[in-house]
DNA sequence: CGATTCAGCCTGCTTGAGAT
DNA sequence: ATCTCAAGCAGGCTGAATCG
């Protein structure tokens, strides 16, 4: 059976069996998940450093099956780090193959914390930013509309590419095209391992950065923000900025008044660009009939 | 002040490692 | 070879906090 199959088949059967069968060595599926495509898998990479492991739930069904590829010395459970992994959708209509993040040791980190959901997502998507800015995606979507169903795993995406089930039955996508994505993400996955694992993460500078980091009031980003903004040649009062700051932190939507060229659009595309999220930022035109 | 949301806890179920 | 128990996973329930 190759990957291609196995996929197909778990996107065919995923829900009836859930429906008729325990989530346990019972079920085809399950054996499909837990066994079949990682003896597969570890066929085609034999690679000492790299454990493959698949899941569909433990006593209960996940909606959202997974086979995860960990770099040993990075972790070997998908509640945390970064691995690869494949995702499949809780409709089962897309799987995708992404460089991800495992949220769990996230939300204990935050337990019992105010604001826990939120904090988790703001960790997640810091290190997918850190990622991208510092590896090649080489061909990955980066546009963080990997949609499964499930926020942790969408917010942890760092690079990923979609295979909806209609591409594989109707032969758009070969064998030959997932087996070399795969190859593909783990180069970026070795990357990734060289450039923040054994370095980085490890040292103790970036260790007192992260703590750095994490230690800022809001008056100190705030006026991080505004060196930043005045640093790319722009000029706006201190007070405007953190009346624009109150603004959204009150009522995350903003009405800018002012005639055309003071600078209202650029100010919120440098606001985005200080805090590092200009992923996250999109530009809608708007026609005078719309307002 | 009722409705909604959310964190925390509990439950059900299986795997797999280690003890017996 | 069998038993025990922690880990892992998701779902459900509950009380507290927040919202409108």
């Amino acid at each position: 059976m190759s990957l291609k199959e196995i996929f197909i088949d778990i996107m065919d059967n995923y829900i009836q069996e859930k429906m008729n069968f325990s989530c346990g060595k019972e079920s085809r599926i399950y054996n499909l998940i837990n066994y079949t495509v990682v003896d597969y898998l570890n066929g085609i990479f034999k690679r000492e450093d790299i454990k493959i492991e698949g899941s569909c739930g433990r006593g209960y069904w996940t909606y959202h099956p997974w086979i995860a590829l960990f770099n040993k010395n990075i972790t070997t459970s998908a509640q945390e780090g970064v691995y690869i992994v494949y995702l499949f959708s809780k409709d089962m209509e897309r799987v995708y193959l992404t460089l991800n993040q495992g949220s769990t040791s996230i939300e204990n980190k935050y337990k019992g914390k105010r604001n826990k959901a939120q904090r988790v997502k703001e960790e997640l998507m810091y290190i997918r930013n850190q990622i991208r800015s510092q590896i090649d995606s080489r061909g990955f979507l980066t546009n963080n509309n990997l949609i499964i169903g499930n926020e942790n795993y969408e917010v942890g995406s760092i690079f990923y590419k979609m295979y909806s089930k209609e591409e594989l039955k109707n032969d758009l996508i070969s064998e030959e095209e997932l087996i070399e994505d795969l190859k593909n993400m783990l180069i970026i996955y070795d990357e990734y391992y060289n450039k923040f694992v054994t370095t980085k993460y490890n040292t103790e500078e970036g260790k007192q950065m992260e703590k750095f980091r994490e230690k800022l009031t809001v008056k100190e980003q705030l006026s991080n923000t505004y060196k930043y903004i005045l640093s790319k040649g722009y000029f706006y009062t201190y007070e405007d900025l953190c009346n624009f700051y109150l603004s959204l932190k009150t009522k995350p939507f903003v009405i800018l008044a002012g005639i055309s060229g003071t600078g209202k659009s650029k100010l919120i595309r440098l606001f985005a660009e200080a805090l590092n999220c200009s992923d996250r930022f999109y530009t809608i035109p708007v026609k005078p009939e719309l307002v």
